[in-house]
DNA sequence: ACGATGATGAAC
DNA sequence: TTCATCATCGTA
């Protein structure tokens, strides 16, 4: 099986370009001996501080600073006093935009294509949290993302307004900036 | 429909 | 230092 770890190259890049690319990618957690695969199947795009559902909109703050760093780094933050979102920062170097990773397949070899929808289960199922913060998506950091060739066409997925951001505003709770990976139809490249 | 639960940023 | 808010989720 192809496995390609995506470099830093890949997520330096605009955001919105980035985040329906990773539909279909792998993200691959390693703990101890064993190292955990699940595919990407939901995302959200977080562009820039004019972006008032992206905390970068705020400015410039401890919790946003990782964001305005370079691409291929993971932002982490407590949500809810309980769940740990996930996002890959994107480039270009010193624009502040990243990828929230909401939706993933645990496990597709067995027939249980069991969908884990939601951006705290994800964190809870590969054992994520603030230990990662503004560490860079590479092997020795225990996390990172593969493209392992499964093939997502425009037509597999679907763009839709994101979730839980109506406190910024008509104009960009409005934007379609979620990525979805539809029904469990995708095919191998060769 | 709602409460759990704590970091964050802004106001004071 | 206090306060409202929150890129959610399980239970009801």
């Amino acid at each position: 099986m192809k496995r390609q770890i995506l470099k830093a190259d890949f997520f330096n890049r605009p955001v919105l370009r980035i985040a329906p690319d990773l539909l279909g990618k792998f993200l691959v957690r390693k703990k101890g001996r064993r190292e955990i695969a699940v595919m990407i199947t939901e995302v959200e795009a977080y562009d820039g501080t004019e972006d008032k559902a992206c905390h970068a909109s705020k400015g410039r703050t401890p919790r946003t600073e990782v964001m305005f760093g370079p691409a291929g780094y993971f932002y982490i933050y407590l949500c809810y006093g309980m769940y740990w979102m996930l996002n890959v920062v994107t480039g270009p170097k010193g624009y502040p935009a990243a990828v929230l990773i909401r939706g993933i397949i645990p496990n597709l070899r067995t027939s249980d294509v069991r969908r884990l929808n939601g951006p705290g289960k994800v964190t809870k199922e590969l054992k994520i949290d603030k230990r990662f913060n503004a560490l860079p998506a590479r092997p020795d950091t225990g996390l990172w993302f593969e493209d392992r060739g499964v093939m997502v066409e425009e037509k597999n997925s679907k763009k839709t307004p994101r979730i839980g951001v109506s406190y910024a505003g008509p104009v960009w709770s409005k934007k379609k900036y979620r990525f979805v990976l539809l029904g469990e139809s995708t095919k191998k490249r060769t």
